[in-house]
DNA sequence: GTCTATACGTTGATAGAC
DNA sequence: GTCTATCAACGTATAGAC
């Protein structure tokens, strides 16, 4: 791996553990094996780190989850795969995870551009789109249930990440919270 | 208001701005009307502050929206109420609510004691026990329910907040979203 | 590209007068 | 309780050699 690569990891370990105010960026270079002035010579500012891996961390999670649903499934087979395969992914990558959220609910947030934003989002929008149309999925705005399900999603990530479950017991939570999600919106 | 009140206060419309980590002591001072010497009089330390800041928005929170819920009525109307009087804090105290988001996915949350933590959520919490036991809520784990609950909540909050909405649109979207939450727990 | 050394402002916190 | 003055430590960022 690279410095570059490995400057983000370990950014990302330490954003995740201490926050981005209690991470300097000497620990950062520290805990990636480079000296403190390499770090800058890859972002100007620290700022500019943390932009560099909120889009990184957020791609990492689109390609994981949407390279794994097929659009030849119905569309309820559709919604589970997006379903799973995002608490899959936040309970395999619980840091970049935990960095997400806290990203999102700082104010760093809003300097992600809407451009940004919205195509990550697109995805499941045009999802939610075609559901409306087929009158599968209840007809209110597309950007509020959007929004419902980003927020029941994180919602059992946490819950599933904090307690401690066994693999099948997980699995059955999982498609519990998900027959509740689609009974909620169809 | 006396000095005390007033550095709460300012802390906490600084933070939700800016975060913890680009507000500096000195600033929320300032902004206090205050000398700096006094807030460390009052708070000995930064992270004293925050926490006590949490714990006081926290509280006014479930004091908004528990004492307007009355026993006497039906289980559904008093979830409603619950769902109702937390949107409806939350749009009358933006940075409040921008805050307790903030700390919720910050490091600085699991600095709050467990005991804190509980005795906050236990009053929704002995509403879903109840609910299950008369089988009006479907036989799924208190928790797991009280978790998906706050996060629908949390997330209808946030997309009212950025929205620009109606007060008339604003209402119809909340009681759609309960019904669509009420239907997925029950 | 990578390192060392360092400048320079900022910050959390203290001491002590009133 | 409140203020002013002050400090030691720290953190970001730069300069310049290799």
């Amino acid at each position: 791996m690279d410095k570059k690569e490995e400057i983000l990891k370990s950014a990302l370990k330490l954003f995740a553990e201490f926050g981005f105010h209690a991470t300097p960026t000497s620990k950062i270079a520290k805990e990636a094996g480079v000296a403190n002035g390499t770090l800058f010579h890859y972002y100007k500012t620290k700022e500019e780190l943390i932009l560099a891996l909120y889009k990184h961390t957020q791609g990492e999670l689109s390609k994981y989850v949407y390279s794994r649903v097929s659009q030849e499934d119905s569309l309820e087979i559709v919604f589970k795969s997006v379903y799973c395969n995002s608490i899959e992914w936040a309970l395999e990558n619980k840091a970049e995870f935990q960095f997400i959220q806290q990203f999102s609910s700082s104010p760093f947030h809003t300097l992600i551009s809407t451009e940004d934003i919205n195509s990550q989002a697109a995805i499941l929008l045009d999802f939610i789109h075609e559901g409306i149309k087929s009158a599968d999925i209840k007809p209110l705005p597309a950007d509020l249930l959007q929004t419902l399900i980003n927020s029941h999603i994180s919602g059992l990530a946490q819950y599933l990440s904090v307690g401690e479950f066994s693999t099948t017991k997980q699995k059955k939570i999982i498609l519990q919270s998900f027959e509740m999600l689609w009974d909620m919106i169809t």
